[in-house]
DNA sequence: ATGATATTGATAATGAAAATCAAAGTCGAA
DNA sequence: TTCGACTTTGATTTTCATTATCAATATCAT
């Protein structure tokens, strides 16, 4: 069944081969969490692993997240918060996020003009682009089912008080 | 003369007093040093006011950097290494950052037809846009200009070993 | 000028992430 | 399949950027 995983797990290990890296029940464990979230961060992770597999340190959390990072599997990504939280990017297309200064909530979104503008402004200031981050930051319209502060709400930038 | 940076100071003193909160001389200083510095940490804002104010104290740069974000005046940024960058968005239109890999380069550009595109996205989402953060990574074309690794470099995400 | 209130500075505290290192696991080669 | 070179793990400590603390000081509306 698991096929999606499995994918993963075999592009996971042909990069570890190519490297001289090795493929630890650890990694796949950790790869299999990550896969089922979205934005979440190495203590998140770290608890939710150690629902079913206890004594998954900590330190290899940070450590495989790093590693799927480099692998291109995923992308660091800092929210306004202080945690730094961790994004599939390899089969999800690029996707680039809105958030809620007020509520928190975070909404995925694809652009392909964008991604071409994107393409073009690279080349025009000689950069061959390898990737990119674009967060818009804002307030939620309807405000009936925003206004109960999830996270703690990320300071106003830019935004005059009113 | 220094029209730029008073007519920043009639700004931070009006925003100030609209919440109640006071014009320090150290609130100046450090206006004054951050609108001449793009992308600089707390701690080379403190090196560099120390030069010429001698004990200003690092928490009061954090605390003023912090507040002029709140204003809008600031925005934080995290380009991969593990210290918050502050840069100016006030004067300078909305400016995207094209960021090297490899030698850590980092240039500025605008474009109105992505800023165009957000607006639409954020609206197709039913987001009311404040802000935006646009990072595309990259390598430089020009190798020889490269090479030389001024920052750690960044590990590369989702990039090929090659 | 005064006093209520905000700010500063020096330092300690916090906490996310990285470093350490002995013990254990992985995997190619024989 | 076994061996052994090499990598990884886990538990913990360490690091260090950022925040909190709080007494002393500065600001500003009145």
């Amino acid at each position: 069944m698991a096929t999606e995983v499995d994918t993963e797990i075999t592009h996971l290990k042909n990069q570890l081969a190519q490297r001289h890296l090795k493929l630890t029940r650890q990694r796949e464990i950790v790869l299999d969490a990550f896969l089922k979230n979205d934005h979440i961060t190495a203590e998140a992770l770290y608890q939710q692993i150690a629902k079913t597999n206890a004594h998954l340190g900590l330190a290899t959390i940070y450590r495989t997240l790093n590693l799927l990072c480099e692998l291109g599997i995923g992308q660091e990504r800092h929210f306004g918060d202080n945690k730094t939280t961790f994004d599939n990017v390899l089969h999800k297309k690029h996707h680039d996020h809105l958030i809620c200064y007020k509520c928190g909530k975070i909404v995925e979104f694809e652009c392909s003009e964008i991604e071409k503008l994107q393409e073009e402004m690279a080349d025009k200031h000689g950069f061959i682009l390898q990737n990119h981050k674009l967060e818009l930051y804002g307030y939620c319209k309807d405000i009936e089912n925003c206004e109960k502060s999830i996270t703690t709400p990320t300071p106003a930038v830019g935004v005059p008080t009113s």
